[in-house]
DNA sequence: TTGAAAGCGCTACCAT
DNA sequence: ATGGTAGCGCTTTCAA
């Protein structure tokens, strides 16, 4: 079997207060035998027991982390940051995938919690109530990750998409564009879209002779992009530039718009919200929102570190900045 | 403090054996006292700390994985595939990302085995001999996961890369192109770029009158794809068909000859390598060799799964069916 | 069917 | 500076 700190204490004839001392660096032990205990512990090949150590100390140095799928290109890059930063801080990642599954989701936070998880930042497409009472009992820090709703209720990291939004719109029209529609995803309570729309509205409402063209997509995806470009090109109001709430919603408007001989950026302009990776290879490239999905993964978690160490405590909600990220997508009329 | 079984014990009057009993199903209870134990823990909002059970049974649920970068899209299928099997049997993914540095590599092979995982994937780009010894000692379960290269010293799963390179020049010469260009990533000993490249060149040695056109980019990157592709266009053999190893080279390729005013595929056709995500949501999209990641991952962790549980052992290499995966970005000449 | 107790591998406190 | 030992929360003999 794999040697424990018995095995070396034996070996090295000390007792194994001793050992755990040179491993641990944790008191003064003289340098003979710290060099003997190292040797044996090279010669054994022993590696200390991290359970054994976790029960101990309470330290398990996991933080778990719980998305809805790594396959959405943002949620990776909001782990890669968990990771990166979390691990600076010699902490791990537990990860779980919910697959958007409001059950398995209420399941992984218990399931963490039991493997002593000492923090947990949720990924997750909507709010839920049982998560509330359940990460209260738990009483370890929590963050709440997401890009569609905004909450008051637990501690997350964000952009402020009003502004952004408004930000994109009036870089629409300082590019002379008069007709600009905008494509929402959804009309939900809490959605960020509201935020979004506001940023529109209150540039259009700016600059006078100007109106809102909203249109309402189905749902947040490339297909429901492609679907509702129809309506666009279809509509009598000489659109010339299209933003959407997502970058996937553009590159669907990108699709349909390719698919159906309009030249981008010449004959319409099109604007994104995000810049998901796609966003930069996609030809013609997007302009668009660069939420740093990157970044706010590793604020979060940074978040977490200092509850856990107790430090200074944030705020709940933490606002991080946004750019304008202009392509190719977008040119002057 | 959060309960233990002890409290639930003292509470419910009986022994923790009891209670250890009742949690686990593992010895029979009499049904009163299971009652009464179940209505302890219920209102205590006892949950088993799996750290403690895991000191005694031996047994974490948890499978290290390894990987280069989240970022990659492939990357994270084969996580996808990794996790959702994973916990189809319990198991819990612990995630380290390297980012290609080989130090870290060795260094979290050491945390993992320390932090006791049962199992460890790792997904990485390059061979190490390093890793070879470090697994041995751990001898655990272990799985090595890659796109770039073969070796039989390691556990691993994949595709008959030489029979899908064939199988893609094939068809694209029953397409009717007599000028297939392959472009290839590097000329590494080792490289699946080595077999990939013989299927290429076996299909166009069966078919009279064609020759090969090799062209090798400097890595395999989307830059590296574009950089190629002026080498590709303006050499004399009036190429009509590019074949990349990789899709990446693939839409290097594809941006090159949009910006360059080639209409593919009226032009020239395009194929792929791996139908990574971006090669479907492109335009136009990209005929490719689908490599099957989700699988790959997810029978890449049954095969650890199976040797935990001493189920009988597959062979060192298992190849997983493939697919030519036809789309638009190829057409009859 | 139930309980007592040993022990998993380790840290941390108390002695010396 | 070093050793002895209790105990972390749990499972698992062994007895009763």
């Amino acid at each position: 079997m794999t040697a424990t700190i018995k095995d070396v204490a034996k070996m090295a004839g000390v007792s194994i207060s001793t050992v755990s001392r040179v491993i641990n660096d944790s008191k003064p032990v003289s340098s003979e035998i710290r060099q003997k205990v190292l040797e044996v512990i090279d010669e054994l090949g022993y590696k200390p027991n991290e359970i054994a150590r976790t029960l101990v100390t309470k330290k398990s140095f996991l933080i778990g982390v719980i998305v809805t799928d790594l396959g959405d290109t943002y949620i990776a890059q909001l782990v890669r940051g968990i990771e990166e930063v979390g691990k600076m801080y010699d902490y791990d990642i537990l990860l779980c995938s919910t697959y958007g599954d409001k059950d398995t989701e209420l399941k992984f936070m218990q399931l963490l919690s039991r493997k002593q998880v000492e923090g947990i930042i949720l990924i997750s497409d909507s709010l839920d109530s049982e998560i509330d009472r359940e990460i209260k009992d738990f009483k370890i820090p929590f963050v709440y990750l997401n890009r569609y709703f905004y909450t008051e209720d637990f501690p997350t990291v964000t952009i402020d998409n009003a502004e952004a939004a408004y930000e994109m719109t009036n870089y629409l029209i300082k590019l002379g564009h008069e007709n600009i529609a905008y494509v929402s995803a959804s009309q939900e309570e809490y959605s960020l879209e509201l935020l979004k729309l506001d940023g529109y509205k209150k540039a259009i409402a700016e600059n006078e002779g100007l109106v809102e063209n909203i249109f309402y997509a189905k749902g947040r995806s490339i297909e429901d992009g492609y679907e509702i470009c129809s309506d666009i090109t279809e509509s009598d109001n000489d659109i010339t530039a299209i933003f959407c709430s997502h970058d996937e919603l553009a590159i669907g408007v990108l699709n349909y718009l390719y698919d159906n001989d309009f030249e981008v950026p010449e004959d319409i302009s099109v604007a994104g919200y995000g810049d998901i990776k796609t966003a930069s290879i996609f030809r013609p490239r997007l302009t668009t929102i660069k939420e740093p999905f990157y970044d706010i993964g590793a604020v979060a978690i940074r978040r977490i570190i200092k509850e856990i160490k107790k430090e200074s405590m944030d705020k709940n909600t933490i606002f991080l900045p946004f750019q304008i990220q202009k392509r190719d997508s977008c040119a002057k009329i």
